[in-house]
DNA sequence: AGCACGCCGACT
DNA sequence: GTCGGCGTGCTC
């Protein structure tokens, strides 16, 4: 408490010493709010701590914010608003991640508090819920109506009630919010916001031994009286059998989980009540961590020949640079160079980020590497709760996370201290976040990262993408390769199927050639397991009247709508769009509606048909919605109960399977030929990443068929090959002639409205700008997409190629926002909405 | 983003 | 005459 001096001193310069802080608000506008520390405040708050702050006209909102800046200078146009509360006694963001919050915003052209809403786990933004108390100084009964006094009651029976609540106590059809304002205005209640944090960290109930017993003498006095309450002393031996308090009185500390005890009879829970009430056993609690404690941690792996030379040829690289390439083939055993690194920097007292995409961290990988690490590891995923995500931010803050495995948001932890950041698959598309901006690449923001805190940075990948590729050969980045499989597998035997010939023999059954069909076959003889690839869920993509061409197609996006057997309806893979399958063609009344096409729904079907015997399982997005699905499929896999999984490119990432030697690839052609500059790089990158998927232990070589209409198109060649030089130096020429990237940066703006014409009034007007200005090699478009209309929304895109050299990009980009700014305040153009998008994919 | 304010149609 | 629909503009 203060005492007098301090007050008189504090309130002698009361108006020379005020505070304002500038606050990163979680709203998507690009400016920092500047709010008035309170007096008790000051000496507290610190940059990078959070507040909490009222927003809005009449206060009508509570938000976390983030202090940016302190400062002295009062706001020259308006009265800045108080801080409510201070969250943070110390920063939960640190001075590099505020950097980067900066440095996004700028370079991915949006927010501030748009980066700091993908940065933070929603469960470090607060919740605040609207609380409604009666008044004690209320005393006009007279005026209240009839609903507002049966209301007011129920308020007097309780301290406080949500709005939620009361409308539920209210009934149905009663306008609460207008009822409580009524109330305000009366003063009948007050209303208050109940801020708490949204993260509780989960406590687990443990009992031990009262400390009386810890000693051997009477333990044994214990035991012998009660030998006359069987169930009891049963208690007390289970007790004991899992911790050993005589050998260890130690362990009596850690105790046991209460669930362990009472495992499967209900009459040891009131013996053990018993127990607890007579002092025998006490309860305490403990927070669980979230990912449990690993057995023994098994931390010598053993390098091969081959591993040890690339994981000495990367140590020496990064002696003269910061960022090295990792290109290891499929199965050469990365992940153990990777350990190896890991513990190296670890061992150096710095920390560690290890990135992953989605879809592989949920297997294998993380549990060896839990394997060596343990506890010491943080895992950060999005299938991952909110707590659970809070408690690794607070371990990286604390230390307790030296290492965090993670997806692409998992850049944004509160690291200090890098010394290794490891991008494994760093030519996956999934680092790059698509929808909500900031639409930022979790590779390049790492890099950023690193070179910040001068940590170095190992990108790993079978199939580099070009620009990381182009980056290494020109000198920029180390270089390191590894050519040799894990334990001298032999990279599988790739095989094109000719589809039109065996069409032409009528040899195919469905989409199966004959080849493929016998292949199956034959694995299914020896055992094998067998991988089927097709990138496209669903039964069919479409469904057409064989009589009127009609297509079933969504009513509210440029789509067919894709049929899915299981679930007997059409869907739309944009909007999400549901109808049921029509028995007759809506338009002529025709019985003969057909699907057209296949996805993998339908490729499990056939496969049933074809080896009834067999066991299928399919994986893609429809069949590991829920919350364990995908690991249950993997587990089952795994087992080997199973012969064959047909699967979208989820199945071509990080997937390790010892006993599948067949690879069957569907529709390779839809995949080259997609209308975009990178097509060819991208079915590489999938057709190798699947093939790599088989004959991934010694012993026998794996097999990969691919079917095609044409197997003499050269990528088809290179992937055959394995030559992913050969495909470098044909794509990068091409990425030259037609300056694309690496040799450019690419924005792409995509306008859109309801309205067909206005979207394109405002796209063609917008792009007429920028040609003016950038000159018409740089502008492309307007363009309408593949799919022109998703969601009512008719699109329009606009490409701008910036070359890498002699251009000021920053001036640029702040040039691209004032013309867009323009369009967005045209009264003649309402509603228009600009997505911006730097460095599209 | 989300919320208040404000201006037009279909209801007591 | 009012309730509530959505379009518009602002938020320290």
């Amino acid at each position: 408490m203060e005492n007098q001096a301090n007050t008189l001193f504090t309130s002698f310069d009361a108006d020379e010493v005020t505070f304002f802080a500038d606050l990163i608000l979680p709203i998507p506008v690009p400016k920092l709010f500047t709010y008035r520390i309170p007096r008790g405040m000051a000496d507290l708050v610190k940059i990078g701590a959070r507040v909490i702050v009222p927003f809005g006209k009449k206060n009508s909102r509570v938000l976390t914010a983030i202090v940016a800046r302190l400062h002295n200078s009062p706001p020259a146009n308006y009265q800045a608003r108080y801080v409510t509360e201070l969250l943070d006694e110390y920063p939960l963001v640190n001075s590099y991640q505020l950097e980067l919050f900066r440095w996004m915003a700028e370079y991915y052209m949006c927010c501030v508090g748009e980066v700091m809403n993908v940065a933070l786990p929603s469960g470090l933004k607060i919740s605040s819920q609207s609380k409604v108390q009666f008044n004690p100084d209320f005393d006009y009964p007279e005026l209240l109506t009839e609903h507002e006094e049966i209301l007011l009651t129920e308020l007097k029976k309780q301290p406080a009630l949500t709005y939620d609540e009361l409308s539920r106590l209210a009934g149905e059809g009663v306008n609460i919010a207008a009822l409580i304002k009524s109330l305000v205005g009366k003063k009948a209640v007050i209303v208050f916001e109940e801020i708490r944090e949204k993260y509780v960290p989960k406590m687990i109930r443990k009992i031990r031994l009262h400390p009386n017993y810890e000693e051997r003498e009477q333990l044994l006095v214990l035991l012998q009286r009660l030998e006359k309450l069987p169930k009891q002393q049963e208690v007390v031996m289970r007790y004991l059998r899992h911790v050993p308090v005589q050998h260890n009185p130690a362990l009596n500390q850690k105790g046991l989980d209460k669930t362990i005890l009472n495992q499967d009879d209900e009459l040891s829970q009131s013996s053990l009540q018993t127990l607890v009430k007579n002092a025998v056993f006490e309860t305490f609690e403990v927070i669980q961590p979230r990912f449990a404690d690993t057995s023994a941690p098994q931390g010598e792996i053993r390098l091969t020949e081959h591993q040890q030379r690339a994981a000495e040829q990367i140590m020496a690289r990064f002696d003269q640079q910061n960022i090295v390439l990792f290109h290891g083939i499929t199965g050469s055993g990365k992940t153990e160079v990777y350990i190896h690194l890991i513990q190296q920097a670890l061992a150096g007292g710095s920390q560690v980020l290890y990135l992953l995409p989605e879809i592989a961290l949920t297997t294998q990988i993380v549990v060896r590497l839990q394997r060596v690490f343990g506890d010491k590891m943080g895992i950060y995923h999005s299938k991952f709760s909110d707590n659970e995500r809070v408690e690794v931010w607070k371990g990286v803050v604390s230390g307790q996370y030296q290492f965090v495995v993670g997806v692409r948001s998992a850049v944004f932890l509160p690291f200090d201290n890098l010394g290794l950041v490891i991008v494994d698959e760093e030519h996956e598309t999934s680092y790059k976040q698509h929808d909500p901006a900031p639409r930022y690449h979790a590779r390049d923001v790492a890099l950023m990262m690193a070179h910040w805190q001068q940590a170095k940075v190992l990108l790993g990948s079978a199939t580099p993408s070009l620009e990381t590729y182009y980056q290494a050969k020109q000198g920029r980045y180390g270089l390191v390769e590894l050519h040799h499989r894990f334990g001298d597998a032999t990279l599988p035997n790739i095989l094109l199927i000719d589809t039109k010939q065996e069409k032409r023999q009528k040899t195919m059954k469905n989409e199966f050639s004959s080849a493929l069909l016998d292949a199956l076959e034959m694995n299914l003889e020896r055992k094998e397991q067998s991988i089927l690839f097709q990138n496209r869920r669903g039964y069919s993509p479409y469904m057409q009247c064989e009589d009127c061409d009609w297509t079933a197609e969504c009513p509210n996006c440029a789509v067919s709508l894709t049929y899915h057997q299981r679930d007997a309806e059409l869907r739309c893979h944009y909007c999400g769009h549901k109808e049921a399958v029509p028995r007759l063609c809506p338009t002529c009344g025709s019985t003969k509606v057909k699907t057209i096409g296949f996805g993998t729904e339908k490729l499990e079907d056939q496969l049933q048909v074809y080896f009834p015997s067999s066991r299928v399982l399919r994986m893609d997005l429809d069949t590991t919605r829920a919350k364990d699905a995908y690991g249950q499929i993997i587990r089952e896999f795994e087992s080997g109960s199973v012969d064959m999984l047909v699967g979208t490119q989820m199945i071509t990432k990080g997937l390790d399977f010892d006993n599948v030697s067949l690879v069957g690839i569907f529709d390779a052609d839809r995949l080259i030929h997609f209308p975009d500059f990178r097509a060819t790089e991208r079915s590489f990158q999938m057709l190798t990443q699947v093939s790599g998927r088989a004959g991934r232990r010694a012993g026998r070589q794996g097999t990969v068929l691919i079917q095609t209409a044409n197997p003499h198109q050269s990528i088809l060649q290179k992937i055959i090959q394995n030559d992913y030089k050969g495909l470098y130096e044909e794509e990068i020429q091409e990425r030259q002639d037609f300056n694309y990237p690496p040799f450019s940066r690419l924005i792409k703006l995509t306008v859109r409205h309801p309205d067909k014409a206005i979207s394109q009034q405002a796209a063609e007007r917008l792009c007429a700008e920028l040609t003016d200005a950038l000159g018409s090699t740089r502008v492309l478009g307007p363009e309408q997409p593949l799919v022109e209309r998703i969601r009512n929304q008719f699109l329009f895109d606009i490409l701008i190629k910036i070359e890498r050299e002699k251009v000021n990009i920053k001036a640029v980009k702040a040039y691209i926002q004032d013309r867009i700014n323009d369009i967005l305040t045209d009264k003649g153009l309402r509603q228009v909405s600009i997505v911006i998008d730097v460095d599209c994919l």
